[in-house]
DNA sequence: GTTCTAGAAC
DNA sequence: GTTCTAGAAC
């Protein structure tokens, strides 16, 4: 199937934003698109690539204007974009164009034809549809080992292209070797990164950008999501079995609504720093209920806005709420409390 | 989000 | 001298 990128069209030279197939995908004013005009919300448009039919769907969510081409789209209004139109992102600034490629990226004319840059030969397993596991089948190994590093830079005949980081949960959710767990409405990855023993990511099908964009009719899903949560921790077949927390970071980094289903030893060696530590162990994590909770009083999810000052507390066991001097020092302390 | 590294802390 | 953090770059 065709790539889809979006490639911005004047000086600014971010980095094309793929866009996957049938995929929402909400962009305004942000990292990726690298705008940071007030004028263009962070939630300027929604786009929707339909990969084989060769265009874009986009709907504009922001007040000020979006333009296809010299038409104005208006706040609500969907329309499509082919090759050759141009996306102005606000006010007729910010241009960008689509592409449909069938390569990622590759400084060689595609005229060859090459297949040479087939690099990963797809595992036969995928190739037969979907596999649906229950949580229970799920290993209960915990695997912290981030994928090997120090992998030579791609040639240039092959570079590979994944987005701006922070859309790297929307690439390992609909990877299928990432996934643990899928049914209709969520996905459940392992934290590339974990931060304890056992962390996973439980990830709507939906595209939902942030808690902010939250609206009542999501409590349903947040529910659903929550129980598969509790799923997760209950087919884990630990002898000792540790306590787990189910929550949301008050700012996350990564895009895409995600719930942290985390285990409260926090042994392992991807936590290394202090926001690490207290984005799991202050307010800044918020529990999933709570959530919930506020959705449905609310009818809308708010965070502090000192939530980020949380990141930079002194370092605090969780347990005994003893302050710890260091990172390794903290990790010392943590063994106290270990049944293992 | 991670990696890298200068320089602070010890 | 080494350890560790924190900020820049990605």
């Amino acid at each position: 199937m065709p790539v889809c990128l979006l490639v911005r069209d004047d000086d600014s030279h971010h980095k094309p934003i793929q866009l996957h197939h049938q995929q929402a995908v909400t962009l305004g004013r942000g990292p990726e698109t690298t705008i940071k005009d007030k004028k263009c919300s962070r939630e300027q448009v929604e786009l929707r690539a339909d990969c084989n039919r060769g265009f874009i769907s986009v709907k504009q969510l922001g007040t000020n204007p979006t333009n296809v081409d010299n038409v104005v789209v208006g706040k609500g209004n969907q329309v499509t974009i082919k090759p050759g139109q141009r996306l102005y992102m606000v006010n007729q600034m910010y241009p960008y164009t689509v592409k449909f490629t069938e390569e990622t990226f590759t400084a060689r004319s595609a005229a060859e034809g090459s297949k040479a840059s087939k690099r990963s030969h797809r595992m036969s397993a995928e190739g037969n549809g979907e596999k649906t596991k229950s949580p229970a089948d799920t290993t209960s190994t915990s695997d912290c080992s981030p994928p090997a590093k120090k992998t030579p830079p791609p040639g240039p005949d092959k570079p590979e292209f994944n987005g701006h980081w922070s859309q790297g949960l929307k690439v390992s959710m609909q990877d299928p070797k990432m996934q643990v767990y899928k049914d209709d409405r969520v996905v459940v990855i392992k934290d590339k990164y974990p931060k304890a023993r056992y962390h996973w990511l439980v990830l709507p099908w939906d595209s939902i950008s942030s808690l902010k964009a939250l609206r009542p009719d999501h409590v349903d899903l947040l529910e659903h999501m929550q129980r598969v949560g509790d799923q997760m921790v209950q087919q884990c077949r630990d002898a000792h079995k540790p306590h787990f927390r189910m929550g949301y970071h008050a700012i996350p980094s990564m895009s895409h609504v995600h719930l942290h289903v985390i285990s409260q030893d926090f042994d392992s060696p991807c936590l290394k720093n202090k926001k690490h530590w207290n984005s799991f162990t202050t307010d800044y994590f918020v529990e999933s209920q709570d959530v919930v909770a506020m959705l449905e009083r609310d009818g809308q999810v708010t965070v502090k806005e000192a939530a980020s000052e949380l990141l930079k507390l002194p370092l605090r066991c969780h347990e005994c709420r003893k302050e710890q001097p260091t990172i390794p020092k903290l990790k010392e302390h943590l063994k106290t409390h270990q049944s293992v």
